[in-house]
DNA sequence: ATGGCTTGAGTGTCAAGA
């Protein structure tokens, strides 16, 4: 089977994107985040004419998530139970018999801003919750935009980075948190080129000079990690037109 | 140098991303 996330930071100018790299790449899953399109205008009939089923949990503007999938999704999740929170952020759904969590983790804006907060909150929200969803689900995957590097060999350049959004040490603790649920980086299960990032910034040829950031992760459950044969970056349509500012990650699992 | 792009909203120019 295998796994992927993209943020791809609006479907509607990525559509054709995400399309072609569908047919390329023909994922079982693919997990999407920063849709910003409301429910009403996700194009189901495009996705399913490219061979997927999908699910989705939108709002304008902002945020939203969704599954694509070869085969019928089940058992449809679109919130964090019990944490009250308006952004469109998760969707958790079983595909022949693994739990997929796509997730697009807040950004926090800063360490300094109310929306950090937030970010922790969300978190430890979303360990709890996955503390039972494990339980429950022995295959599981955690897949999406975490907005956390996990390392300081993550970084382009740690120095700079140090202490701030994206790399402070209590979001690499939440983070933690989650591995210690029994979730395990499928990234770094593997040996990996240096400087592998999946978001570099739109302004000063960030991409071109390597300067980015492993932001988005697939985490897999003892059971699932057990099976992974790969876990990639795919920088190909980073360097297209009008490029999403993150790359695609893909897991194969046997069987 | 707190900017630099990109998107969505909406028709000015700002919020938000990371």
């Amino acid at each position: 089977m295998k796994l992927a996330t993209w943020n791809v930071n609006s479907l509607k100018v990525r559509l054709a994107q995400v399309l072609d790299w569908l047919a390329r790449h023909q994922p079982d899953v693919l997990c999407l985040q920063e849709t910003k399109l409301e429910d009403a205008n996700f194009p189901v009939e495009a996705v399913r004419a490219a061979g997927y089923q999908a699910l989705f949990s939108g709002q304008k503007t902002y945020n939203g998530v969704a599954v694509l999938s070869r085969i019928a999704a089940s058992d449809a999740v679109c919130a964090i139970p019990a944490f009250d929170d308006p952004q469109k952020r998760v969707l958790a759904t079983t595909v022949n018999g693994t739990r997929v969590v796509c997730v697009y983790v807040p950004n926090g804006e800063s360490v300094e801003s109310d929306k950090y907060q937030y970010k922790l909150k969300w978190l430890a929200a979303l360990t709890q919750w996955l503390r039972n969803e494990l339980q429950r689900h022995p295959h599981l995957a955690l897949l999406g935009d975490f907005n956390i590097a996990p390392q300081d060999r993550d970084v382009h350049d740690p120095a700079a980075w140090a202490g701030k959004v994206l790399c402070s040490q209590p979001e690499r603790d939440a983070l933690q948190a989650l591995f210690n649920l029994g979730l395990q980086d499928s990234f770094r299960l593997f040996d990996q080129p240096e400087k592998s990032f999946t978001w570099w910034d739109y302004r000063m040829n960030a991409f071109r000079r390597k300067m980015g950031l492993r932001i988005d992760h697939i985490l897999l459950s003892a059971e699932l990690a057990a099976v992974c044969s790969s876990c990639t970056i795919d920088t190909e349509p980073r360097k297209s037109e009008r490029p999403s500012d993150h790359a695609p990650v893909i897991a194969e699992l046997a069987a």
